[in-house]
DNA sequence: GAAGCAAAGACATGTCACAT
DNA sequence: ATGTGACATGTCTTTGCTTC
């Protein structure tokens, strides 16, 4: 199966957004979940026309189109010889209830985010198998998709390691080995940078941050938080969220 | 009240050496 | 390559204090 159309195939299936992929002269490479319906109700053509504000860098853009309609672009350079973006979307602002069963108003851009980190996520994931890369170890790809999924619950290594039947000496030294760092480091550097999304995108006290990612008191986590981010959930908080 | 910070103790994790 | 035990190390929790 072609590269890029596999990697579009498994991000639709994981979360059923349209998605596609152009060349750099904005001709189609391959495009799912864009049926007739879409390309009547949001045109996914001359987007350029439609724009009526943008932010971000070049190579991960948001576009907002009329009627609350929003578009991410995510360049794929990397895993395709230099050339070519991702398109996600279309998407709109959406409100939730929480695990506390708080509204809380996601903007576009926690979706945009979490969209094109799940694409980069998934692009990356089968670069490295194509290359045969060492993260292909059966062991840590669960232990890393587990992270993924259920990074706001409690993760021990020892829950995941009787999980896997494996040792648990010998999973942080496979661990280590494939990854180049350590599993709570992996695991807590995963939750602040999602972290950094509900900081900048809702209004949830620190305390519900901390607890919405998986860390179970405040003060770790601002701990965690300075030592990833070298500053503060409310500085980092303060910097990004006045920016939107 | 929310947030930040520091210190101390418990215990989970990482590493090493060695065995299979 | 995989698995295990021992032990050092680092993580995490708790508590209490200060600041805004």
């Amino acid at each position: 199966m072609d590269f890029i159309f596999s990697i579009l195939k498994d991000f639709y299936s994981c979360c059923n957004v349209p998605v596609k992929a152009i060349d750099y002269d904005l001709v189609d490479i391959h495009k799912i979940g864009y049926d007739d319906y879409f390309d009547h109700i949001y045109p996914s053509d001359d987007i350029g026309k439609q724009i009526t504000s943008f932010e971000g860098s070049f190579l991960n853009l948001n576009l907002e189109l009329q009627n609350d309609i929003y578009y991410r672009i995510v360049s794929i350079s990397k895993f395709n010889r230099g050339r070519g973006f991702f398109i996600i979307g279309p998407f709109r602002t959406n409100i939730i209830s929480n695990k506390f069963n708080t509204k809380v108003l996601y903007k576009p851009s926690i979706c945009a985010n979490y969209l094109s980190n799940l694409i980069l996520d998934i692009s990356d994931d089968k670069f490295n198998q194509g290359l045969n890369r060492p993260s292909s170890n059966p062991y840590v790809r669960k232990a890393i998709e587990y992270i993924h999924s259920n990074y706001y619950d409690e993760i021990t290594i020892e829950s995941l390691c009787n999980h896997m039947d494996i040792n648990k000496c010998y999973f942080c030294s496979l661990f280590k080995k494939y990854t180049g760092t350590t599993f709570s480091n992996f695991l807590n550097n995963f939750r602040v940078e999602k972290s950094k999304m509900l900081l900048s995108d809702t209004n949830l006290s620190l305390l519900d941050v901390a607890v919405s990612v998986g860390f179970n008191n405040q003060n770790y986590y601002s701990t965690v938080f300075k030592k990833f981010a070298n500053q503060s959930p409310s500085q980092y908080r303060s910097l990004t969220y006045l920016n939107k």
